[in-house]
DNA sequence: AGCACGCCGACT
DNA sequence: GTCGGCGTGCTC
């Protein structure tokens, strides 16, 4: 019976997979396994996603090879795959892409060999450069395709394609004595027997010159003996070895003795993994010893021969949260961060594969790493919008871990101050085990908040400073007593716009309808969305008026502002521009810590996980600029933000202020910050996503169409309502769906990279039925020129 | 007529 | 994604 193997590729039809047969000899094929294949005539990897006997009624080609000795995807992640990508709508292949590490993705090279000169320039180079690029070789001498496919016509050039292994496994050459070979130590010289006997003493085979020292002879007699057969030598392969440093610098300290809360919390977890595994989702205030609570828990599956994963957001994977698992744990935990080079990186998935490496700690991607017997995941700082994937495959770490779980019988706990909306009615549903904790380790007292509306600052006061006078007196009484002020601002919603005050205009980006960001260091105006650079008009390039002013403040405005308010104290800036070289991020804030700066000012990077005992002012300039955006997360991304902004402060012995400017104090998710009341937010912010229906209460499916010719793009959008539409219709007798659907219309960023962008927005109730009919939809859509379809399942942000 | 280039559809 | 087929339009 002939086997027949469905692998999924990157090409766009057919949901990315083809049928091809598997010849005779081939090697083990398994599901997952990544094979190389022709399409049309070029070679491509692809994954097996399913195998059969059922003959396909088109003429098969062969599964030309298996690029792995041993299957790497394990039939649970195979099982959590194929979950994912349907609840994603994204191709089998990209989940499985995602499940292995980038070291070891093989690329193909097109390249180009000569078999016969004409004599040619060209074709002589080639001679003494055979299998260089293609490309590079059409590009050297300016030859047109035409001219390239006569002479492989002519059988002058060929066309070879090359896999390239980018970070393979690493091997070494090791010597070990011979098998079944008699010694005859009477033949040996005496440094010939030194090194035989030194080689007997080896547990583990050695390299020649590890050998050659121990056995304290040089390399000479080690050849000798390879030559008459008495050692052979083998390659082995080894593990690259990384963050060494880290468990020198491992401090075992006593684990403190938990709260009465903590103790509750691992009472639940533990009860949960005993019975039937519902997630267990701790909502704890900033402070309330959420750490020590997983540390514990993790230590339990350890001491019960499981393993552990541990996601935390990319923003907090600080040497300070690391340290916490490495001096517990040591050289069991392995740290997925983005830092690892391919190869690094690789090795540290191989150890954890074969259980060396029981604890992982990473971010978002880290949820499908491979450890055997999982016990249980992780999820700190649930609400945090970095653990959804922005570009596909758009999964939600979250999600991901549920069907991990589920798969693998292991555990979700969930930790957050502030979580989502989606998860916080799920412990409403029952579906996940609500913990609370309100009370705070060494009882520390909650911060003070005090909310100033810059409206009567600019109106009563005639304050037109970017500080307002609370903020500034505070500041200025902190610094007298000795202590440290962080000043928050968010980039995204409040920089530097340069705008025109006759006609209001504000300058926007020619390939992207956004404002242009003024930058204060190189004077010139950058596009946040596609980099471009542009100077400062002396002009309006509008209505022509001279009157080009700068509005707004960048953190670098903020920072020459506060120079000149605070004259004495010392200042640094903390933001993605000043943190490009590695490590200065950890000097900035080394130096924050030993006192060496008094205010730092800075974005999200100062809004997160930050532990600095003698921080008792933080100041938040504009608490609402998060709120001036179209989506409806904006809310609860603001709440959550101001909420982890504000246990910046106090958290050594002295109470914290925080002193939040804004320009609507009566917004709900401002006002119960103020007081940290997530259930009175919860229960007002449910009130607005019922009644406009959005997630949780909905199912929603996000569509992005871009394409450089508007026109086809919106066509293209049309097109697919009227697909969804179809769709529905005639499975309605079926389900009796229920569903909206609201668009095209251009998204709330109309261009971007030259590209214009349409939205369309489908609600159901059901995510199984949803996600069909988008996959259904999308598919039968016509997509135009270079128009593009993105789809985003219960999307994180709708821009 | 002969070639370059760009668009479009197919790929198992 | 990438190849090749085909049509258009330019040049000798």
């Amino acid at each position: 019976m002939q086997l027949y193997a469905d692998v999924s590729l990157t090409i766009p039809i057919n949901d990315g997979v083809l049928t091809y047969h598997v010849p005779p000899e081939m090697g083990v094929l398994m599901l997952g396994s990544r094979v190389l294949v022709n399409i049309i005539n070029r070679k491509v990897i692809g994954y097996v996603v399913a195998l059969h006997e059922n003959a396909p009624s088109f003429k098969t080609s062969p599964v030309l090879d298996v690029l792995d000795s041993e299957p790497l995807i394990s039939l649970n992640m195979f099982r959590l795959a194929e979950k994912v990508s349907k609840d994603c709508v994204c191709t089998m292949g990209e989940i499985l892409h995602c499940m292995l590490p980038a070291g070891i993705k093989q690329k193909i090279k097109k390249c180009v060999l000569c078999n016969k000169s004409d004599g040619s320039e060209a074709l002589d180079w080639l001679i003494n450069n055979p299998g260089v690029l293609f490309s590079s070789f059409t590009e050297k001498f300016g030859l047109s395709l035409s001219q390239i496919k006569k002479h492989i016509d002519s059988g002058d050039l060929e066309v070879i394609y090359s896999i390239t292994e980018q970070q393979g496994p690493k091997f070494i050459k090791v010597l070990r004595p011979a098998d079944d070979v008699e010694f005859l130590l009477d033949r040996m010289t005496l440094k010939e027997r030194q090194v035989m006997e030194a080689l007997m003493t080896f547990s583990t085979a050695p390299t020649a010159s590890f050998l050659a020292k121990k056995a304290n002879t040089s390399l000479a007699p080690i050849n000798q003996l390879k030559k008459k057969g008495y050692v052979i030598e083998v390659e082995e392969r080894v593990l690259r070895q990384i963050g060494r440093e880290d468990y020198y610098k491992r401090e075992v300290v006593l684990p403190p003795e938990l709260s009465s809360d903590q103790v509750r919390a691992l009472e639940i977890i533990k009860h949960s993994f005993g019975n039937d595994k519902k997630p267990v989702l701790i909502r704890g205030v900033t402070c309330s010893g959420k750490t020590e609570i997983y540390l514990r828990w993790v230590a339990e599956i350890l001491a019960r021969g499981l393993t552990a994963i541990i996601l935390v957001p990319e923003i907090s994977l600080t040497p300070q949260m690391l340290k916490r698992f490495t001096d517990r744990f040591g050289e069991k935990v392995a740290v997925l961060h983005s830092k690892l080079s391919d190869g690094e990186r690789f090795d540290q998935w191989e150890r954890i594969r074969r259980g060396m490496l029981p604890v992982v700690v990473g971010a978002r991607s880290a949820v499908f790493a491979p450890l055997p017997k999982l016990g249980t995941i992780i999820l700190d700082e649930e609400g945090e919008p970095s653990f959804k994937q922005g570009e596909s495959p758009r999964y939600h770490a979250r999600e991901v871990a549920l069907a991990r779980c589920e798969i693998e019988n292991a555990l979700l706990v969930m930790g957050s101050a502030t979580p989502t909306v989606d998860s916080f009615q799920n412990c409403l549903n029952n579906k996940y085990e609500l913990v609370e904790i309100n009370s705070r380790v060494s009882n520390r007292q909650p911060p003070r908040v005090k909310v100033v509306d810059m409206r009567n600052e600019l109106v009563t006061k005639k304050n037109r400073s970017i500080f307002s006078e609370a903020l500034c007196s505070s500041v200025k009484a902190t610094l007298a007593n000795k202590k440290q002020v962080i000043l928050f601002l968010n980039r995204r919603g409040f920089s530097s716009f340069v705008f025109c005050r006759e006609c209001g205009e504000a300058i926007s980006c020619s390939q992207c309808k956004v404002s242009l960001v003024f930058h204060d260091k190189s004077k010139v105006m950058r596009c946040h969305y596609c980099g471009q650079l542009q100077n400062v008009p002396t002009l309006c390039p509008k209505c022509g008026s001279k009157s080009i002013k700068f509005f707004g403040a960048g953190t670098q405005r903020v920072e020459a502002e506060a120079r000149r308010y605070f004259p004495n104290a010392r200042i640094q800036r903390l933001d993605s521009d000043c943190v490009t070289t590695k490590g200065s991020m950890e000097d900035i804030l080394d130096r924050f810590g030993n006192h060496e700066i008094d205010i730092l000012i800075g974005t999200q990077m100062v809004a997160k996980g930050l532990d600095f005992p003698d921080v008792t002012l933080v100041g938040i300039l504009a608490a609402d600029s998060l709120l001036r955006v179209p989506d409806f997360r904006a809310s609860e991304r603001n709440f959550s933000l101001l909420a982890q902004v504000s246990g910046r402060a106090g958290r050594g012995d002295c109470p914290g202020d925080v002193i939040l400017q804004t320009y609507s104090p009566d917004h709900h998710s401002i006002t119960y910050a103020l007081t940290e009341d997530y259930a009175g937010f919860f229960k007002k912010e449910c009130e607005f996503r019922k009644a406009a229906v959005f997630p949780p209460f909905i199912e929603l499916a996000y569509f992005i169409i871009s394409g450089t010719d508007a026109i086809k793009t919106e066509k293209c959008a049309r097109d697919l309502r009227v697909n969804i539409a179809e769709f529905l219709k005639n499975n309605e007798q079926e389900f009796g769906i229920k569903y909206e659907v609201f668009g095209p219309a251009p998204a709330s960023i109309e261009k971007i990279n030259n590209r214009y962008r349409f939205q369309l927005m489908l609600k159901m109730s059901d995510l199984d039925l949803l996600t069909n009919t988008v996959s259904e939809s999308v598919r039968k859509t016509k997509k135009p020129g270079d128009v593009r379809l993105a789809v985003d399942i219960n999307p994180f942000f709708v821009i």
